[in-house]
DNA sequence: TGTTATTGCAAACGCGCGTTCGAAGTATTA
DNA sequence: TAATACTTCGAACGCGCGTTTGCAATAACA
């Protein structure tokens, strides 16, 4: 043959883009040579000449190709609880059932928790209990809000209102047939950002 | 000193446990040497001393805790399609926008892709213009399935399901102001699974 | 205070990586 | 067929990693 093949440039490029979206980095030379069947030092000079070529960018390092850079990289650590929602101050960490990574590009930065809703206090806003809500960790909240607050010991989903005239706060359920809860006073642990449904 | 110290192997662990967080996977003694200020034989030793322990975990590569264990590292690459829910075939790569990693543990393991609802025809069962629709590719659907099928030459996002008495195929669109779209085939793309709704 | 056990550091080894080099093999051209 | 250009391989180099070793510093104990 009189060119490096073409064919297998691009299996090069499909490989190293698959490996990408697995592991958010590209692979080594080695990995490459074994996968496609040939040598290291072989290896590396194609992934130079589809450089060179334009097919692919390669840096000695990372190969990136316009898939690679579709690959969101940047990830939030966020705690799911499990059978937690009422009851007991959250976060501690026998109550914590797994740590999940989400993508920063689609839930934002910042300290999260995923809680599983019970009870139906939220269903007017589309919140069925089973489903997960992804909390962002505050301590204040604003007007309208929906939080996850501490009354009575136990960990509700409400809407929160304050309440000027008397200084009161209402946490108001987003269900007709519930009545508003008016505290003075109550520890707000979350706002609820983000609800994940199932389908089927 | 007489032992090695405590307060630095919690350090090390709590750095190690953030760390894996972060990039799902142990860092090296290097890594843990410069972030806590020793050598790096020492670090690796302290990691000896740790196992041999019962703090941590270490068997030369990773580090395992209460806490890694519970970190997810299974994924699922996701396409995540921009503006083309309607009238174009999906999942052809100039209308990816980006690709994303979903914990497998949440949203289980396949082919999928993410869209952007559009209109209104789905408000009933909680889908609402804006959110994200995550979809498992395939091309057979179950009576009552919400599918994304090819319709006219566009995208919608039905339920499905198939009249045995004129061997036709009825989408319903979960909203009373419309009308069932019934025809004798369409192609389809995929079962929405899962919704990703804002809540602020 | 002197002896002993323990700790921490710097240096070194093997290994896999990116990378380079020379030799051997193979397609192209005359 | 002979000359040339190109491709591939295997070996080798430097570097960072996990790991081991020896030495100096230090805490514990008599």
């Amino acid at each position: 043959m009189r060119h490096k093949s073409t064919e297998l440039m691009g299996t090069i490029k499909a490989f190293a883009e698959e490996y990408y979206k697995n592991y958010r980095h590209s692979p080594s030379t080695t990995e490459i040579a074994n996968a496609v069947g040939i040598a290291r030092g072989t290896a590396y000079k194609y992934l130079v000449a589809m450089n060179e070529n334009g097919l692919i960018r390669y840096d000695g390092q990372q190969i990136s190709t316009e898939q690679t850079e579709k690959v969101q990289t940047e990830f939030t650590s966020v705690a799911l609880l499990g059978a937690v929602s009422c009851g007991v101050p959250t976060l501690e960490e026998e109550y914590i059932e797994e740590y999940v990574s989400l993508p920063a590009s689609m839930f934002g930065k910042g300290t999260f928790f995923l809680l599983r809703a019970k009870g139906e206090s939220m269903i007017e806003t589309g919140i069925y209990p089973g489903d997960l809500v992804l909390v962002r960790k505050q301590s204040e909240a604003k007007d309208g809000d929906i939080v996850v607050a501490l009354v009575a010991n136990k960990n509700t989903l409400k809407r929160y209102f304050v309440d000027k005239e008397n200084q009161k706060i209402r946490l108001h359920p987003e269900n007709k047939t519930m009545k508003d809860i008016t505290v003075s006073d109550c520890k707000i642990q979350g706002v609820a950002v983000k609800v994940i449904k199932n389908l089927e």
